[in-house]
DNA sequence: GTTAGGG
DNA sequence: CCCTAAC
């Protein structure tokens, strides 16, 4: 065998060749497998078959009750949570288990360490003092028949000392169902109910200061797709953001207004009644004429990026034989728990205060405002399973695109009329932020900071420190999310809630008024029929300010381009020896060989690069740019490109090419 | 899933 | 780096 000869390329000695695995081109190939989507059910056809079900059985019932047994409902079961420990409070799966909405998927609950959770409704003391609870279901629902409003406030005060800054997470949904519901339903709902739910024992208490409770009318969403309009996209969206205000004149309907808002900035629409229509056959979706209006986000750029997604699922998997565990809820993955940095820069709104990037920074007597984010609204996902996979699989899955999108990273943005905040450092007050001005015109954007889903193929890789704490033993597909892009709350966990509102079943209906106007061309713009569904991406508020309307840079997308991460000189070098020895063409194997604990570099990468170093080594010196290649190992570079390109790496088991310089010395050698 | 190349 | 065709 050839492969143990030592041949000498060059006058620097033999390399001990290392037998190389038949080039890729002769293993063998399967067949190709493309089936499994023909295979698969649309997960949201068997999300919308239960939501649809569920509509269809509720259109008998009575929904006034609804709304207060709602309450009471979620009362019973908070209650019985309260106390218990943290993890207790976690969101339990089962929770949502019963009545999913295909649209969105909520996490109800939360569950914050040490927090005080206060679940405002009806009665709830909002006297002591300025707080102004607003929305509550009772008084919604007594307001307005069929909604129930349930929010849960978050009150995160630690000790006044710190910021104070309480992220009340709302989770709101309102039942529009119509007349009656059937038992069963209701008590779909009571499910909700307490999902949603989590008390409170002391409520107001703990916000018993000078702090004001604002209202928590912001609401965060991802859009899936980028409104091609970017004025109009934008004011949308922060509209929807803005701060409550106290105002006890409308207390009460908080979350009516919240809603309605939410609905309003639904992009949405018609396209989205066909979609639906197209993608689900099931009857019972049919059968759920309220939940047709639901939106579906759908756009070819979300397709892809959803396929991203998917990919790195696959790819995951493939690593992770384990099976996935079934995320607990209740570790703080998906607890609303909110950094308080993170929540205190980007959520808090603070009237008159000094700087408060720092926790603790404030002095106690500064009085806060403190609002509540109702819910962030989960992008449309999309996920296949087989009509065969187990209800199981299918949350699995749907938990598992979740925690993608989540976990990938997201940050949160600041944008006050219409201008991104970008300096973390800036106090509110100097950004602009102040109660008594434009509240309204503040809003809150998530953005996603994973630039990219590493492909990471060895789970056991540690990832970037700044995932959730949580995040070491979860192998779900989350990616680490790039550092550098991370800026803002790289240290912070944090954690937004999913929040599946049966809001969105009613949206649905509400939704369809022409709210926009900017929508329509967006819906004709939807197309693509395929089932994807897709994470959305969060619009780039900066970009949408400044491009054009036609622009429509796909990389605003969610399928942000992956952070440039030069080579350095230790990888370049790293990669020349890699070739030098398995030659090119065989790139999985050069990553493995040479990069193998470098997530962030893909055989692709890795070939790109070499791409790239054939051409820089090609040119002069003058016209090379970026971090300077060491000469001699540009020659390397050449010597192994035209050793290579002589000697298809494919042919044969080939021999390393050894030394670098002296390149053809004896090609001849490798034969056989 | 990999490769090879164009963009 | 992305995207894709081709394998």
């Amino acid at each position: 065998m050839v492969s143990k000869k030592k041949l000498d390329y060059g006058f620097n000695g033999y390399r001990s060749p290392i037998i190389p695995r038949a080039p890729r081109s002769i293993r063998r190939r399967g067949p190709c497998k493309k089936l499994e989507e023909d295979n698969k059910l649309c997960a949201f056809e068997l999300l919308a078959a239960v939501a649809g079900k569920l509509l269809k059985e509720s259109e008998s019932s009575a929904s006034s009750n609804i709304a207060e047994g709602n309450v009471q409902l979620g009362i019973s079961e908070d209650i019985n949570n309260v106390g218990q420990s943290k993890d207790d409070n976690a969101l339990k799966s089962e929770s949502y288990d019963h009545g999913s909405c295909a649209e969105s998927a909520f996490i109800p609950e939360i569950s914050v360490q040490e927090q005080n959770l206060l679940f405002n409704f009806k009665g709830l003391p909002e006297a002591d003092n300025d707080s102004v609870l607003e929305h509550n279901s009772l008084h919604a629902s007594s307001g307005f028949l069929k909604k129930v409003d349930c929010d849960i406030k978050l009150g995160i005060s630690e000790e006044k000392s710190t910021i104070g800054s309480s992220v009340c997470v709302g989770n709101s949904f309102k039942n529009e169902l119509p007349e009656t519901q059937s038992e069963d339903d209701k008590n779909k709902i009571g499910d909700f109910s307490m999902a949603n739910t989590y008390t409170v024992k002391d409520p107001v208490g703990e916000c018993d200061n000078t702090n004001v409770m604002i209202n928590s009318e912001s609401s965060v969403q991802l859009p899936l797709y980028r409104d091609p309009i970017p004025g109009a996209s934008l004011r949308k969206h922060w509209n929807n953001v803005k701060l409550g205000i106290r105002d006890d004149d409308e207390k009460s309907f908080g979350c009516n207004k919240f809603s309605t808002k939410i609905r309003s900035f639904k992009p949405q629409s018609r396209i989205g009644h066909r979609r639906v229509r197209k993608m689900v056959a099931s009857k019972y979706w049919k059968a759920g004429p309220k939940l047709k209006d639901c939106e579906l986000y759908n756009t070819s750029d979300g397709m892809k990026t959803f396929y991203r997604y998917r990919k790195n699922f696959y790819a995951r998997e493939r690593y992770q034989r384990a099976p996935i565990k079934k995320r607990k809820l209740s570790d703080h993955s998906f607890a609303v728990a909110y950094d308080q940095e993170a929540s205190s820069d980007s959520i808090s709104n603070l009237p008159e205060k000094g700087p408060r990037t720092v926790k603790g920074h404030q002095k106690a007597k500064d009085s806060h405002v403190q609002f509540s984010i109702k819910s962030f609204k989960v992008p449309e996902l999309y996920v296949e399973v087989p009509e065969t996979a187990t209800v199981s699989s299918l949350k699995r899955t749907v938990m598992e695109a979740v925690t993608a999108i989540l976990g990938g990273g997201l940050r949160v943005g600041v944008v006050l009329q219409g201008k991104k905040i970008r300096d973390d450092s800036r106090t509110l007050q100097q950004a602009g932020i102040s109660q008594s001005s434009n509240l309204d015109s503040l809003g809150f954007t998530l953005e996603p900071s994973f630039t990219h889903v590493s492909p990471s193929k060895t789970p056991k890789k540690q990832k970037l420190p700044l995932l959730l704490p949580c995040d070491a033993d979860q192998q779900l597909p989350r990616s680490p999310a790039t550092p550098m892009i991370d800026s803002g709350i790289s240290n912070a966990s944090i954690e937004f809630p999913l929040a599946t509102k049966l809001d969105d079943f009613n949206d649905c209906k509400i939704i369809s008024s022409p709210k926009t106007p900017i929508d329509a061309p967006i819906d004709g713009a939807v197309v693509s029929d395929s089932k994807a569904l897709v994470p959305v991406s969060p619009i780039d508020t900066e970009a949408h300010a400044v491009v054009p309307v036609n622009s429509k840079t796909k990389r605003s997308e969610l399928s942000q381009r992956r952070t440039r991460r030069p080579f350095s000189v230790g990888e370049v070098e790293a990669l020349v020896e890699a070739v030098e020895t398995l030659g090119t063409g065989r790139w999985r194997d050069v990553k493995m060989r040479a990069f193998e604990n470098a997530d962030h570099r893909t055989y692709v990468d890795l070939k790109d690069k070499w791409k790239t170093l054939v051409h820089t080594a090609s040119i002069a010196p003058q016209q090379r740019r970026g971090e300077p290649v060491p000469q001699e190992l540009l020659d390397r570079v050449l010597s192994a490109h035209s050793y290579w390109s002589l000697h298809q790496s494919k042919q044969h088991g080939k021999l390393p090419i050894a030394a670098p310089k002296i390149v053809d010395a004896r090609e001849e050698i490798v034969g056989v």
